[in-house]
RNA sequence: AGUCUCGUAGCUCAGCUGGUUAGAGCGCUACACUGAUAAUGUAGAGGCCGGCGGUUCAAGUCCGCCCGAGACUACCA
């Protein structure tokens, strides 16, 4: 017996399949039964465990799940490593949050070894979480042997890596300008600079200086910035290489001294009002904002200003080098301030790295120690050599002040007639989100990865990974690429994989540790030559692997660099870590490298793609995966992004819990494209529920009903496919071609395509076509040849349709795919995911077939739909339908599916009418496609000409099978293929229809035919009535009607069909029927009947 | 600010290389069906295809600009 069901209940589903893999170890056997050498290799980006997983994991985690199922039912070996993600700042955070501390408590307040150790607790703190919504949803990821990145072995390979590139030359230390947060005493990352609401805005003093020109009179290059503090550590100025300039004569609003000044010809407008000849100074004033001036002297290019001098500024203190000159810079714009650009290598990154490549030095002094140090100090305060401005704040950090800084040097500017102008603006600006102070770009030691060194071959290899959607690795990743700087290595923090270089205390020699076995070489030497007695540390984390001192081969100490690498190098470093590569499964890697298949987020485009990519290429030339989906972000219903602070979050767990896993999983891939943002609706869950899994369910079930009344477990030989009727041959021929499609997007990477078309077939061909159509096969007459076909050929439908469907909702298909195979035994599989996918039959493929059943369901939703206009319900019988012969091949290919056609809507006979002598009312077209391109421009007048024929036209085109055109005195001959000809009327008649098809259908009603009708009223009325007392399919009757002249034709007509189709035993008309129901019958005909069993 | 995606019916989405009545599902309304029935069928209402301009005989589709949403990147002075 096929199991049957009340109602579809998915989550009941999930329960039952969940335990039965967890028995049977499915997951395990899915992959170990496949061959190692066909191994299609996934690399799972690792989630942290330290937050709540959240419905957009779902997501990504369906992606992974659906084309590592896909491909294990291809037959390929799909090993799904899991890991992860243990380092990093989030982590850090967190433990700081909750202990009360910041950055600057750790190594005071708590020992590093402490805070080290309460980090690696919290950070698998939703472990148990994760492993239960991965189980849940349904998502096969080994995590009995997860990788897990704060090992040593995972470090070690970290190390292994960062030495091949060291030994390639591409790792240095640098000084970048860096985020840095003075109140907190504490660089920043990029991602808590991303924090929402960490950009503000403010309203800061910007100024307009005046930079002297050398050598000449009153002559000054004009810059604008909004950050005055800067301005006494300007040594350069930048002009754009194509902006036009211009030299003004004018005089400064504040001294009234007459001054040439030169700024892009771009900006004159933002500064000056017009030429005035004869200006007189006290005509310039202070509060106007825009001045008038008195000559344009000169125009020139930016790039003829390259390499002029101009006097310091604020001269308080001396560079070291070359300085105070203008340069090109390819950042200048001319949509604010004066297209000059101020340049502070300092504090800015542009100005830092343009300044670098022009060897301008920065303005520095010395430290207490005698470091270099810029103009401000660490707590974002003047150092004493800007003595004018000696200890103030350069940003308000809360000091109480008369004016801010800015405001003072401003003035003094002005005094010192070097201020055009100065005026107040609001624009946004960084916070550190914990202090809610300023942030301000300072220069900071780091350590890097010469990645632009191999930005070509980066982008050479890009070419050759498949990107879906291709325009993330075109554009987003593509662009990236190529404008690649160098990746910041550092990181100075505490729990993360630390760096494994050692310097001496000059910095001149360094070297780089690249395995365990080294650095207990190194400690042995040094232990040697310094006579220590250290050992490897058991942990190979900070604040362990700090305290280890090597030595140089000059004999001097060498001390690690207190730096941690970022932890995106952790992930990037995955596919080598997992394996602890080199030091172990050398050979494991090479079957398991590059991966076919990753996904995740278009987040990570420039996160874990990009250092997956950078590392695969630096460290092996090689490209680290060959096909990525990047999915989109999961939004709330009204397209607003999920969030805990909006309290939108739609929580996984009880979303699958409601619904099951299948139907979250099957509504999240259907609805939109992976990579289009979803807007995350449960409407749409409900909707998929019932519109898809309800209906395949339901189907399931009429199968199940039937199949077990008959006993029907297919163990009869397959009828032979031409055998079977059309039907069945049609509905077979559409699941092959499902069977192909499906095949071909999962293998694209294209899963909505695959479930749309699963839908469709389901909804349109199987349930509402085949099913509909079958149904009296299953339910009447003998168990014969016809029956079984019937069977067959569902069952096939069904257990096909659950593998097709299983890499998206595994647990549904396997629910079906076991309710069917438990019985028949035809499949040698427990599970569904062992099984392969179908292979398409191109002996089910029939074209033709699939033609002449397109035209059987339009020319059926035709007829109802003119019984529908004119109120004839579908039980009265009509005599004949017309339909206008479209071609040579219409007549046979309609008669092929006669049958159908009449019993779904009821009608005795079709006809054909093939004449053209006017009893059609016909409308022809242009076929602007293959006319259009003949034509060109005479196009119009042709469609126009067209639209004017009469029928004689029409008819005397069809004769005579062209045309030819005569346009402005050129020929232009056309052929009946340059038209459309379409039927639109057979006057006299009911007619619909769509596209090229037409339906006529004749109305007329004859005794005979009402008879007929109401023959089938009164089996519609007594088939309720056993409904409704409940008697059983195979129960006999006996019915007793009330006698009337309308019924009396058709109980003496039809009373045979009557009885056979209602199992009735006896059918008899009586005057009296006292015990009986009361009928209601077309023409408010008010009947009784008495049903008895018998 | 830059780069990239997206914008079609009330909602979620199709619309292939440009071709002349712009489609589906849901929702809504009405009717029908009642041996799949908390299903199903038929019909109806509902669209300046974000806006403007261009290319073309012809634009939802190609190009440019703008507006709106989102992501990523970013101290543009």
């Amino acid at each position: 017996m096929y199991r049957e069901f009340k109602t579809l209940n998915l989550p009941q589903i999930d329960q039952e399949i969940l335990a039965f893999w967890d028995a049977q170890k499915i997951f395990d056997r899915s992959v170990e039964e496949r061959p190692v050498e066909n191994s299609y290799v996934f690399y799972e980006g690792p989630p942290s465990a330290n937050g709540m997983p959240g419905i957009h994991h779902v997501m990504a985690r369906t992606i992974k799940d659906i084309f590592c199922r896909y491909h294990t039912m291809a037959g390929q070996r799909v090993e799904r490593k899991g890991g992860w993600d243990t380092h990093g700042l989030p982590i850090e955070l967190s433990v700081e949050k909750e202990l009360g501390i910041t950055r600057d408590d750790i190594g005071k307040t708590i020992s590093v070894a402490e805070y080290n150790r309460l980090c690696r607790e919290t950070v698998m703190r939703y472990k148990d979480r994760w492993d239960d919504i991965t189980r849940k949803m349904g998502y096969w990821v080994d995590l009995q042997n997860p990788y897990i990145t704060y090992t040593n072995d995972y470090i070690e390979t970290c190390w292994w890596l960062l030495k091949q590139l060291f030994d390639k030359g591409l790792l240095y230390k640098g000084y970048t300008i860096q985020p840095f947060s003075p109140a907190a005493g504490t660089g920043l990352s990029s991602h808590e600079l991303n924090q929402p609401g960490a950009y503000r805005d403010i309203t800061d003093t910007s100024a307009v200086a005046q930079f002297r020109i050398k050598g000449a009179e009153n002559e000054y290059f004009l810059a604008w910035t909004t950050t005055p503090w800067t301005l006494p550590s300007n040594t350069a100025l930048a002009v754009g290489k194509h902006i036009t300039y211009v030299k003004v004569r004018t005089f400064n609003r504040y001294t009234q001294e007459p001054i040439t000044v030169i700024l892009a010809k771009d900006r004159m407008g933002a500064y000056f009002t017009g030429q005035t000849p004869g200006l007189k100074p006290e005509e310039v004033k202070a509060g106007n904002k825009p001045i008038p001036y008195l000559e344009i002297v000169e125009e020139m290019s930016g790039a003829s200003l390259e390499g002029m001098e101009y006097e310091q500024l604020m001269p308080y203190v001396q560079p070291d080098g070359p300085a105070f000159r203008v340069l090109l810079g390819d950042f200048v714009s001319t949509e604010d301030g004066t297209g000059i650009v101020h340049i502070a290598p300092t504090f800015g990154a542009d100005d830092f790295r343009v300044a670098k490549q022009y060897g301008i030095a920065a303005l520095l002094v010395k430290d207490e120690n005698g470091h270099p140090m810029p103009l401000v100090d660490r707590q974002g305060r003047f150092v004493k050599d800007v003595t004018d401005f000696a200890g103030r704040y350069v940003k308000d950090y809360g000091q109480e002040e008369e004016r801010p800084v800015d405001v003072d040097i401003v003035i003094k500017l002005k005094e010192e007639n070097k201020l055009f102008l100065s005026e107040k603006y609001l624009h946004p600006y960084p916070h550190c989100w914990r202090t809610e102070k300023p942030v301000l770009y300072y220069p900071l030691d780091s350590w890097f990865i010469r990645a632009s060194a191999l930005k070509e071959r980066m982008f050479e290899l890009n070419l050759t990974i498949n990107w879906k959607p291709a325009s993330t690795g075109e554009g987003r990743f593509g662009k990236w690429l190529e404008n690649l700087q160098d990746w910041n290595l550092s990181r100075s923090r505490f729990w993360g994989t630390p760096l494994p270089i050692w310097r001496t205390k000059d910095g001149l020699q360094e070297t780089c540790i690249g395995s365990v076995a080294l650095l207990k070489e190194a400690i042995e030497k040094a232990n040697a030559v310094l006579g220590k007695t250290q050992t490897v540390p058991e942990d190979l984390h900070r604040p362990f692997i700090d305290d280890v001192v090597l030595v140089s081969e000059s004999g001097e100490p060498m001390y690690r660099e207190p730096d941690l690498i970022d932890v995106w190098f952790d992930s990037g470093a995955m596919p080598y870590a997992q394996w602890h590569y080199p030091f172990e499964n050398q050979e494991k890697f090479w079957q398991n490298f590059p991966a076919d298949f990753i996904a995740e987020g278009v987040d990570q485009t420039r996160g874990w793609f990009y250092t997956l990519h950078a590392i695969a290429v630096m460290a092996f030339d090689r490209v680290s995966f060959k096909n990525v989906v990047s999915n989109g972000l999961v939004l709330d219903k009204n397209g607003v992004k999920m969030s805990k602070r909006l309290g939108n979050a739609v929580d996984p767990f009880e979303t699958i819990a409601k619904y099951g896993a299948d139907a979250t999983r099957w509504y999240m891939i259907s609805n939109a494209q992976p990579w289009d943002n979803l807007k995350f609706d449960v409407a749409g869950i409900e909707e998929v529920t019932r519109r898809f899994f309800g209906t395949l369910f339901n189907t399931y079930s009429f199968f199940t009903l039937y199949a077990n009344i008959d006993k029907f477990r297919y163990a009869e030989a397959d009828i032979p496919v031409e055998k079977r009727p059309e039907i069945d041959r049609w509905v077979l021929s559409a699941l092959n071609s499902l069977s192909e499609a499906c095949e071909g997007s999962y293998a694209d990477y294209e899963p909505t395509e695959a479930t749309r078309k699963m839908m469709y077939f389901v909804d349109e061909q199987l349930s509402n076509w085949y099913v509909r159509l079958s149904r009296r096969r299953f339910w009447r007459g003998e168990y014969n040849e016809d029956k079984i076909s019937a069977y067959q050929t569902l069952y096939e439908c069904l257990i096909t349709l659950a593998k097709l469907m299983a890499p998206v909702s595994p647990f549904f298909a396997d629910w079906l795919y076991r309710n069917l195979n438990e019985v028949t035994g035809k499949e040698p599989h427990p599970s569904v995911h062992l099984a392969l996918m179908p292979a398409p039959d191109a002996s089910h493929a029939d074209p033709g077939l699939e033609q002449r059943m397109d035209y059987a369901q339009r020319i059926a939703s035709l007829v109802l739909s003119l019984r529908k206009t004119r109120k004839i319900r579908v039980r009265q019988p009509l005599q004949k339908i017309m339909l206008p012969v479209l071609d040579t091949q219409f007549v046979d290919q309609v008669n092929e599916v006669k049958d159908l056609i009449l019993a779904e809507v009821n009608v005795k006979v079709i006809e054909y009418v093939t004449d053209t002598s006017g009893l059609l009312h016909k409308r022809v077209k242009p076929n602007f496609k293959t006319l259009g391109k003949r034509l060109g421009k005479h196009m119009k007048a042709v469609s126009d000409l067209v639209a004017s024929w009469t029928q004689a036209d029409i008819q005397q085109l069809e004769r005579s099978g062209k045309y030819v055109f005569e346009l402005e005195g050129e020929s232009f001959p056309a052929t009946l293929e340059d038209f459309e000809i379409l039927t639109e009327d057979i006057p006299g008649w009911q007619v619909a229809s769509d596209n090229e098809l037409t339906v006529a259908l004749d109305v007329t009603l004859t005794p005979e035919l009402e008879a007929e009708g109401m023959a089938r009223e009164l089996v519609n009325r007594i088939q309720n009535i056993r409904k409704t007392r409940d008697f059983n399919v195979t129960d006999q009757i006996a019915v007793v009607l009330e006698n009337h002249p309308e019924v009396v034709p058709a109980v003496e007509w039809h009373g045979g069909y009557i009885r056979q189709e209602t199992l009735a035993a006896s059918l008899s008309l009586a005057d009296n029927v006292p015990e009986g129901d009361l009928l209601e019958l077309p023409n408010e005909l008010q009947l009784h009947i008495q049903v008895k069993l018998v």
